[in-house]
DNA sequence: TAGATTGTTAATCGATTAACAATC
DNA sequence: TAGATTGTTAATCGATTAACAATC
């Protein structure tokens, strides 16, 4: 089966078409046209049948997309339709905020275990999942299907970590840590550098001053 | 004063720069090449140079870059040298992680305030900051010379919360709601969106399992 | 001076937009 | 059938890479 490589452009815009569509899905709506959602999410509606047709025609000449259809196909092609086990490494506060996030479970990713080197969190609860010291790590992965590891820690420890994960059988990083990590081909990583993203409102913030003479 | 127009593309890549630069320094390096720092961070050369000549020449040629120059005039573009005031909307876990997050104040982002529609929230602290009541939303906004605003709400509310930064004269959102602000030129936005970034990590794992006749 | 490495121009590649024939 | 709108090809635009003259 020859798959055309799909760009990190066209994979980076399907969230926001799944969101859009589960919206209108909501609202009732039944169809909708490339130029009517080009109206709606800001982009060209040239653009959005192209990155539609990067996986095969969903519409109908003459009709357009059919919401609930497209919105259930692209459900798919990101995956959703799977379930993935996960687990929260570093329990602090960001770890917490993403463990109680209720959404994730929704879309197929089951919160499994949460592990901290600070041992006076041991024995905490996350949601109803205990708290377990690091020294278990390596076993539960092994143990449990785990797919995903959510990487909440300084970016100190952040690579050791990783590498521990890889060797015990995960298949994904989300990593918050800041820090590049080194993984082998196969080992999907999702890097959320919030510092990064910050400095980029810092960047736009800035330029704008400067273009209005206000520093 | 003729600003050519930087792209997002070359934007996005700064933090990562200062990042390393920032490394670099730390370890008591003084100066690298284009070459070298392409080994260490996995992109061309060239791509390096490109970026850096966006925005005049910081190196020397037979020489390469000067670390501690590079560091500090990446993080002028980048606006760091500047304060900014900010408040954060939202004192869930997310909006607690990010206000104890320590390295923002570091770069210059001051934590000024916290809001809640919770009145259970209310009076609580979050790094000494004390949680008030959205009602005291706007006037805070006002009176304290507030940049930016970090939005860690649900997405019902955030559209209208947002308009009302804007009206008191907010410069920038940090929005970590799941919805897109419509807000008027010149207010920046840098959306935050972790389920569309989890979908994107979802996709590759997809991918990868079909690729590799796992499902 | 010779060697190194930048700054910058030119070539290539990829992504976006425009246009339109196919077709519902 | 006529109108609407897709799927898809072609044209354009922008970003990345390659090459090399300038210069430290």
């Amino acid at each position: 089966m020859e798959e055309k490589e799909i760009s990190q452009a066209v994979i980076g815009r399907l969230p926001r078409y799944f969101r859009y569509l589960g919206e209108l899905k909501d609202q009732g709506i039944e169809r909708i046209s490339s130029q009517d959602l080009s109206g709606l999410m800001k982009v060209t509606a040239s653009q959005i049948r192209q990155d539609f047709n990067n996986f095969g025609g969903f519409g109908q000449q003459g009709y357009g997309y059919n919401v609930e259809y497209l919105y259930h196909e692209i459900g798919k092609i990101l995956g959703l339709n799977r379930k993935h086990n996960f687990i929260i490494v570093g329990a602090g506060n960001l770890g917490q905020a993403l463990g109680n996030y209720l959404n994730f479970e929704r879309r197929g990713f089951i919160f499994k275990g949460v592990f901290d080197i600070d041992p006076q969190l041991a024995g905490r609860e996350i949601r109803g999942v205990k708290v377990m010291p690091m020294e278990q790590l390596e076993q539960f992965v092994r143990d449990n299907d785990i797919d995903i590891a959510v990487l909440t820690i300084p970016k100190t420890g952040a690579v050791e970590v990783a590498e521990k994960l890889v060797k015990n059988g995960i298949r994904a990083i989300w990593n918050f840590a800041h820090v590049d990590l080194n993984v082998p081909e196969g080992i999907q990583v999702e890097n959320v550098h919030l510092s990064d993203s910050l400095m980029k409102l810092s960047y736009n913030i800035s330029r704008y001053m400067k273009e209005n003479g206000e520093a």
